[in-house]
RNA sequence: GAUGGUGUAGCUCAGUUGGUUAGAGCGCCAGAUUGUGGUUCUGGAGGUCGCGGGUUCGAGACCCGUCAUUGUCCCCA
């Protein structure tokens, strides 16, 4: 090997201690706020079998799975036919495992192989990264963490709600105080596909006016009349293009527009039930926007879907794009021959969050995890005389580390800076002879003598300040 | 899949119409200070200028190719 320079894959990154701690911050809130609402922890593997995972979200993500070469020999059994039918279908051939691409989805196979043995409704959280292959860009990564919530075995609109309160509820703790939840429905968008006479056209129509509030709408219908939407069809759909309004004019705009839909109609009450409990649990409304243009991509959806975007100085959205995303699919767990099992979650990205954070300036300070205490080290015999305190400390609790060699103690407080390490204890010579150690504070510079206890006992207050 | 930008010291970058030995700031190491960090001062180390080819008396700079990286469109968290 020559010398290389190191890399990683693009789309990857490394965190920090610095970056951990920030990190685990947020972990931790969604984390506590999952628990709260009675979800339960899953882990399932990085690996998941292709089967499981093709054709599960879309053409486009089949393409952006990432798929795991076979072990041992990959080629056997490998025909030249297969492979001139072309790196796509010979890449199946060669590999029948992949990464897994979401959380969602290995959760619904999970599901359905342990039926058996769960209670129904079953509330799981799950965090954990997902692989995607494609470009990244600007907020978006090859690996990054998902925090999923679902629930699945009942399809009560309740399930809904609550998943609008735990966004508030992490928004909240996380300290995003301004943010956009915006709530559509499956079945109101499928209404509007047949009230314009183009039933069946769902998935262009939905990618089309997903971006309405990107590109405008003119835009909107130059693309919908590229992909073969007639100029009728297009005229009918022009309610969607007024500006939103209050959420309850909103309503009455789309129980009459969406009248002879049954489909329209039944999306209508069911997001007419979801605002009925909303505003039983005292959730600010304020912050929730029915939004009939929000779509979503994930084609598994049936019911409602919800989006969250935070919003910075100014009322402006944060250019992140959406920290947070969700909704209700009835058929997830069929495809793997469990049927009637409807589910619905909410999933909140970390590393979109962590950036939003970042750009609004809303971590505390001094997350890190640090040592708190560092033992000095100046030869043999002072190095015998704190290895025994050392365990002490850190059997009461105090996170501590002595400096491995007996180097210049220039070198050992400049180690204790540069870590931020609040408190240095020196064992020389002298305080071994009287017992009185030096305890020197980074912060102020002071430095006082005290036996060992003394030191111990000045921790138990300094923790309950967090040092 | 389409399309822009950027690759020079560990990091962030400068480098004039192509012209001598490629620079700065920060960081790093050592000393001033043999038991005292953050400040200061002094000294030092560190570069196949992404890689390959071409033009030229001469290329970090210009041309071609290539790789990496970053942004935008599509799509998505």
């Amino acid at each position: 090997m020559t010398n290389q320079k190191p890399s990683i894959p693009r789309g990857t990154r490394d965190f920090g201690p610095d970056q951990m701690a920030r990190r685990n911050y947020i972990f931790d809130k969604i984390r506590t706020v999952y628990q709260r609402y009675g979800f339960q922890p899953l882990e399932t593997p990085t690996l998941e079998n292709l089967s499981v995972l093709m054709g599960r979200y879309g053409e486009e993500g089949d393409q952006l799975l990432y798929k795991v070469l076979n072990t041992g020999d990959f080629l056997n059994g490998v025909t030249p036919q297969d492979l001139e039918a072309g790196s796509k279908k010979a890449a199946y051939k060669l590999s029948e495992k992949g990464l897994r691409y979401d959380l969602t989805v290995p959760f619904a196979r999970y599901v359905v192989m342990n039926r058996g043995e769960l209670t129904f409704p079953f509330r799981r959280y799950q965090i954990q990264p997902v692989w995607r292959a494609d470009r990244p860009q600007k907020g978006r990564y090859r690996e990054f963490y998902q925090c999923d919530a679902d629930v699945v075995g009942t399809d009560s609109l309740l399930c809904e709600a609550e998943i609008v309160a735990m966004v508030h509820e992490v928004m909240g703790s996380l300290g995003i105080r301004d943010f956009c939840l915006k709530i559509n429905n499956r079945k109101i968008l499928t209404g509007i596909a047949e009230t314009i006479g183009a039933a069946g056209l769902e998935g262009p129509l939905f990618v089309a006016i997903d971006k309405l509030d990107k590109i405008g709408k003119e835009k909107v219908e130059e693309e919908l009349r590229e992909r073969g939407f007639s100029d009728n069809s297009i005229r009918k759909l022009q309610p969607i293009f007024r500006p939103l309004s209050s959420n309850r004019e909103m309503f009455e705009n789309l129980q009459d527009w969406l009248h002879a839909s049954p489909t329209g109609q039944r999306g209508v009450e069911e997001l007419a039930k979801l605002w009925r409990f909303i505003k039983q649990m005292g959730l600010n409304e304020k912050k929730i926007q029915l939004d009939i243009s929000l779509a979503r991509g994930l084609s598994y959806y049936t019911g409602a879907i919800f989006e969250v975007k935070a919003i910075g100085p100014g009322g402006v959205p944060v250019q992140i794009g959406s920290i947070s995303g969700g909704g209700r699919y009835d058929n997830l767990t069929e495809s793997f021959g469990l049927k009637g099992v409807s589910g619905v979650g909410i999933s909140f990205g970390v590393d979109r969050i962590y950036d939003v954070m970042e750009e609004l300036g809303l971590f505390p300070e001094n997350q890190t995890i640090t040592t708190k205490l560092l033992f000095t080290n100046f030869d043999a015999e002072a190095e015998a005389y704190a290895l025994p305190l050392l365990q002490r400390a850190r059997q009461a609790g105090i996170n501590a580390e002595m400096y491995p060699d007996a180097t210049k103690l220039k070198k050992q407080l400049d180690y204790a800076d540069r870590k931020r390490i609040p408190f240095v204890v020196l064992i020389g010579s002298e305080e071994m002879k009287s017992g009185q150690l030096s305890l020197k504070n980074m912060t102020t510079g002071e430095q006082e003598t005290m036996p060992f206890d003394e030191v111990l006992g000045r921790f138990e207050k300094f923790e309950g300040l967090k040092v």
